[in-house]
DNA sequence: ACTGGATCCTGACTGC
DNA sequence: TGCAGTCAGGATCCAG
């Protein structure tokens, strides 16, 4: 569920309410996800101070002093700031972070497809995270960087965009917006797109992700930051869950297909 | 080396 | 009301 923009507004949402935060304790009501929750977490996080909450891609990182816990919300993991009295956890709240003075930082994931790993090492160098792609958002992004690395590559557009060796956070909300945006075809061979055309569409990838975060992400059924609400770009969407409707520039009606047994929307007039 | 397909898991929704 | 089938915002593994 979550991509760039989603993660980031639940990194924005949690970071003040657990910045400089000592851990009290940690509860793990289920292990079982993509793969199992670190043995031991509990002792490692917990009377630890959470120095910082960044992001990598999909990944929230939470710094301390001892070592980093990874989080990944897989395609149905939430976070949720809980205050003072308890809560009582639902069926798929699988780990608590009880902070001194009374605030929970709750992981929920229906799905397990999530992550809760812990790392002495920097998290930036773990397995799941060294081969990661450039963030979308930062220096080395650019269309020369995607023209270049797509040389030679028959896979299509929108898969090449979508693989987080290639670039983060890109997921299959904003891969179809992003081409939409830059006018190019979902189904087009990624390495026969020309630098021009890849300059336009790193710059549609920036553009949809960046008013994607300002509408605090989009929420399709359960999303929401850490305080519970929504995010708002879903109303701003041209293309993805629109089959039918008419393309917000040139009025033709969406198409729906499937690509990598995921939907993709798009328009087929102004896509080439 | 690339590529497409299957796969992990649960819940919501559709149609019979 | 129940049941089967399909789909869902991710990422990895596998065979070809």
């Amino acid at each position: 569920m979550p991509e760039l923009p989603e993660v980031e507004t639940t990194r924005r949402g949690i970071e003040p309410h657990v910045r400089g935060r000592r851990v009290a304790a940690v509860r793990v009501r289920e292990r079982r996800m993509r793969q199992p929750v670190t043995p031991g977490l509990e002792g490692e996080l917990a009377g630890q101070t959470v120095e910082r909450v960044e992001r990598r891609g999909k990944y929230l990182l939470l710094y301390t002093a001892a070592g980093t816990l990874i989080l990944h919300l897989g395609m149905s993991g939430s976070m949720r700031l809980l205050q003072g009295g308890e809560v009582p956890p639902g069926p798929h709240d699988h780990l608590d972070i009880v902070f001194e003075g009374g605030t929970v930082l709750r992981l929920r994931d229906p799905r397990r497809f999530g992550l809760a790993l812990w790392t002495r090492e920097d998290p930036l160098r773990h397995a799941l995270l060294g081969s990661l792609g450039p963030e979308p958002l930062g220096a080395g992004f650019d269309g020369a960087y995607l023209h270049t690395l797509s040389r030679g590559r028959r896979t299509a557009v929108k898969t090449f965009i979508m693989d987080g060796r290639v670039v983060v956070g890109v997921g299959n909300i904003y891969a179809s917006e992003a081409l939409h945006c830059a006018g190019i075809h979902p189904l087009r061979a990624a390495g026969r797109i020309s630098a021009e055309r890849y300059e336009r569409l790193a710059a549609c990838i920036r553009k949809v992700l960046r008013a994607a975060i300002r509408q605090g992400g989009t929420t399709l059924r359960d999303f929401s930051d850490g305080d519970g609400r929504p995010g708002y770009f879903a109303q701003r969407l041209a293309v993805y869950g629109r089959e039918g409707l008419p393309c917000p520039t040139c009025g033709a009606a969406i198409r729906c297909l499937r690509q990598a047994q995921r939907s993709t929307y798009f328009c087929p007039a102004c896509q080439r």
